[in-house]
DNA sequence: CACTTCCTAAACCAGTTGGTTGACTACAAC
DNA sequence: GTTGTAGTCAACCAACTGGTTTAGGAAGTG
């Protein structure tokens, strides 16, 4: 049981169940009318849902025989604020990085700036 | 081979390799400083940086013997295009089913609202 | 009741993954 | 040259994945 983070990556790092999860942002869905457009088994399908349910990205409800499929949005939330902290780090960098090289009167090069360069 | 979007995903899935992009937004690193957080050993940390390289997310240039490892920042882009997209989508689709309900003089509740059930 | 529909469970299989160990390349320094 | 340091490659292994097939549960319909 890896942490949530993980599971939501690994649940979308398969197109078919991006795709899945594309289709209920426009509705939610039975098991059938999810598989009927892939050349797989409903029990295939099946095991994609759990998979998702797992991450959190889907719930399903029950009525009659069918089990309604429904996209849970708010989990894309965690996905976000993990890439947007990463990123943000990441820009503050490059920003401090360009400052330091114009404050140095030195050209944006490709080399290395680690260390003994700026004697 | 899989699209890159699928292969970005299943990188950021393993919660070791997350770290490895976290710290690499703060600084560039070798392939030795990064291993050693980890109670891994230093080949393992290789096959991380090969799958991160291989979804593009780092590069690596060659500096002596040393093989400093860089984050590519921008694949980021690729991940929040694609749930952006799909949860704006969603969105807008809670929205009009709001919108529906309160036009119809119906309170929000839990149950199908399909068929059937308002005889 | 029998029967069909919708879906899940279990067993199996080939391919992938994340880790190991051992051997190897590339460079630097002695 | 030899030695040491940084890293990769190859083979192996247990565990997981995405698919299959076969069987079965749950709820409507004749």
């Amino acid at each position: 049981m890896p942490d949530q983070l993980s599971q939501v990556f690994a649940a979308l790092a398969d197109p078919t169940r991006r795709d899945i999860v594309a289709r209920l942002t426009l509705a939610d869905a039975t098991v059938g009318e999810l598989a009927e457009p892939y050349d797989v088994s409903t029990q295939a399908v099946s095991k994609h849902l759990k998979v998702l349910e797992a991450a959190g990205l889907v719930s399903r409800s029950r009525e009659a025989q069918r089990r309604p499929v429904h996209l849970e949005a708010e989990v894309f939330d965690l996905m976000t604020a993990w890439i947007e902290r990463y990123r943000r780090q990441a820009e503050e960098r490059y920003a401090r990085l360009d400052a330091l090289l114009t404050e140095m009167n030195v050209e944006t090069s490709t080399d290395t700036t680690r260390d003994g360069e700026a004697s």
